[in-house]
DNA sequence: ATTTAACCTGAAGTCAGGTATAGGTTAAAA
DNA sequence: TTTTAACCTATACCTGACTTCAGGTTAAAT
């Protein structure tokens, strides 16, 4: 059993942010004892989950009916597979969006660098895509996508 | 010249969110027709730029300064291509960050497909990294780095 | 026994990035 | 000409995820 003080040092977060995310129900029935919350190693590994769910950027109430379903054994261990798989959609998206914006920003560099070179940006305002080098036109390509 | 109406449909971006950008500085020296905003192609070209920043994850605060910059010629080249190179790198770290959950939440989605499969989680509380197939143990090692 | 550290609650505050509302002006269409 | 649509400002409100504050209790150390 730790104290909300041994889990705050544990995991890194203010001890404000655990009082609100119990207080949000991401640990349903944790133990008290005289009005202090005594985490066991259950709520250690909910909060392992809680860390990983946040990283996907799932938002505190779905956790929440995470945790819940957490609580209830094996007769939701399909709904929780279908909100990770569903989370594992989601970052899969956000990574090809990413790689898009990588794209575009690595144009812009470029832009800037002849931009500098030249002193102005004349030339570039004329440049077409086939007088770009290959790997810029691609990044200019897919960033406008 | 554009109403703010026709950029507000040119860019599927709400008026009041143009408004906004506007007042906290993104069209710095935008004319007025009494009164009445008129974006020119400039404000076009900058609108363009402001969503590429935004989509780095860039605050309003910092592109208010870029599209300063914008206004103030070539003397600011190097300033905008050091911020690019800047989010450049902010952008791959994030690529780099969420191909990490990419792994973790792999590796959890397989962990209830087995439990699923299982109809509990004893075997997969007593798994060691050894007896993992391949793919999920790369991805458990990778996602917990 | 008392001081001090760590805990508790409820309510209010913070921040970013908007969105909504109320009340008023401009300009285009009927 | 009058109505209606699109514009304007200022101010208030919203959401999510916390953080801070005021005031009070518990427990550990001296």
């Amino acid at each position: 059993m730790y104290t909300i003080g041994q889990i705050s040092s544990m995991f890194h977060l203010p001890v404000s942010t655990l009082r609100y995310y119990d207080k949000e129900g991401l640990f349903p029935n944790m133990e008290r004892r005289s009005g202090i919350r005594a985490f066991s190693e259950k709520e250690v590994e909910a909060l392992h989950m809680i860390e990983c769910l946040k990283k996907t950027g799932m938002e505190i109430r779905d956790i929440k009916e995470f945790m819940l379903w957490c609580q209830q054994g094996p007769a939701t261990y399909e709904k929780r597979r279908n909100m990770l798989l569903q989370q594992k959609k989601a970052v899969e998206a956000e990574i090809r969006r990413m790689n898009q914006v990588l794209d575009m920003v690595t144009y812009k560099c470029w832009y800037y660098e002849q931009a500098i070179a030249d002193g102005n940006e004349e030339r570039l305002q004329s440049m077409t895509l086939d007088k770009m080098p290959e790997n810029i036109r691609h990044a200019y390509e897919n960033g406008h996508k």
